[in-house]
DNA sequence: ACATTTTTATGATCATGCTCATTTTATCGT
DNA sequence: ACGATAAAATGAGCATGATCATAAAAATGT
């Protein structure tokens, strides 16, 4: 059974890859499931023993892409707040550059903040992991309880907002990029930072 | 041709109604195109006739509820900033409270900050009337140019996760989305008033 | 080494959003 | 009123992500 486990995953790699290459060149939604089993070398309903979906599969790439940013990452922390969480940030984004070609259409469905009936379950992960990662950085840095839902929702949406405007950001070096995060993140530490503003009671929706 | 045509505005409010009473039902990506034409009373492909997608007939009933919800608050404009930016959202989302139970995927797809190969005009459209809105407001307020590119791409962001939230907020009133509104404006309003913050330049992504 | 059982691969098939050639209906000129 | 032309309706058909019964292959027990 070692050579065949062996086999198997040579053979997931070798979709990934394959699916990575094509996603790149064309796109995720010009690309589709049967052009990928063709350049893997296996058939059609094949690759759906390795991913549920092809959205699941462009996810790996991306959830894969993500540890080895949060990675990169541990260690090197020691600054400001602020400062943390931009590198925290810059090392997803610095990791997810190789696949930037395809990533739009691919965050906006697995990471969005609409709840979804059949969630993809590696984006979810990504989504718990990241927002784990970034409460043990406010944690480093005295918060001792984790922010409460509204906090952590405007993170998430600050962060998507940054995620979407860096998947096309033309900018020479991403430096319109830089800002935007630089800017999130000062707004983010603003929030947390007392100010916990809960007073407004006389509005009504 | 006048009797014509008033069946043709006829048969797309017929079309237009059956679609919401199914999405509401059942949901938008368990309601098929061939539901609603039996519904209609229409032939498959006649709908594609009134409407270029599924999608496009979502955001049609969104956006005219939105438009709804920007004139009722014309007007009652004139308190401070963040009451007149909470007011104008609040507007919206009481429109919108019909449609809630199938805005989840439409809102992500057509309204996210992710840009889009075929985007939905109708949403595109609206979420331009809806941005204009907003620097109408700020112009009230003495903002005399229009926020930068970063003001704006964050506006939208909080934008959408309170619109995200919204849509699966089961708290009694939905008291915790307007708590979420609440932050989020004054969020907004503390990142246009000033500390422009142009400052951090050592980072790098 | 063979029979049995479990795992994996396969491609026909399905569901569904959408297209388009064809048919039907309405409008217009005379 | 009638033929010609423009507009609209129709449903067969397509593309594609995914499923599933079946076939092939591998693992296991003796």
């Amino acid at each position: 059974m070692r050579i065949t486990e062996q086999a198997k995953q040579q053979c997931r790699a070798r979709i990934l890859e394959k699916a990575s290459e094509l996603f790149c060149a064309r796109g995720f939604d010009q690309t589709t499931t049967r052009d990928i089993a063709l350049a893997a070398g296996v058939a059609a309903g094949t690759m759906f023993n390795y991913f549920p979906s092809k959205e699941t599969m462009a996810m790996t790439m991306v959830s894969d892409a993500l540890a080895e940013g949060e990675e990169e990452f541990q260690g090197r922390t020691g600054g400001e707040l602020a400062e943390d969480l931009f590198g925290f940030i810059a090392s997803g984004l610095r990791r997810l550059r190789p696949l930037r070609p395809f990533l739009g259409p691919v965050l906006e469905r697995s990471l969005s903040p609409f709840p979804r009936k059949n969630v993809c379950p590696v984006g979810e992960a990504a989504r718990q992991r990241h927002l784990g990662f970034m409460q043990q950085i406010l944690a480093r840095h005295g918060f001792s309880s984790a922010p409460d839902y509204v906090a952590t929702t405007i993170y998430w949406s600050l962060y998507l907002g940054v995620l979407a405007f860096w998947t096309s950001d033309l900018s020479p070096n991403q430096e319109a990029s830089q800002a935007l995060v630089d800017y999130s993140v000062r707004t983010f530490v603003h929030i947390i930072s007392g100010s916990a503003g809960a007073d407004g009671g006389e509005h009504v929706l």
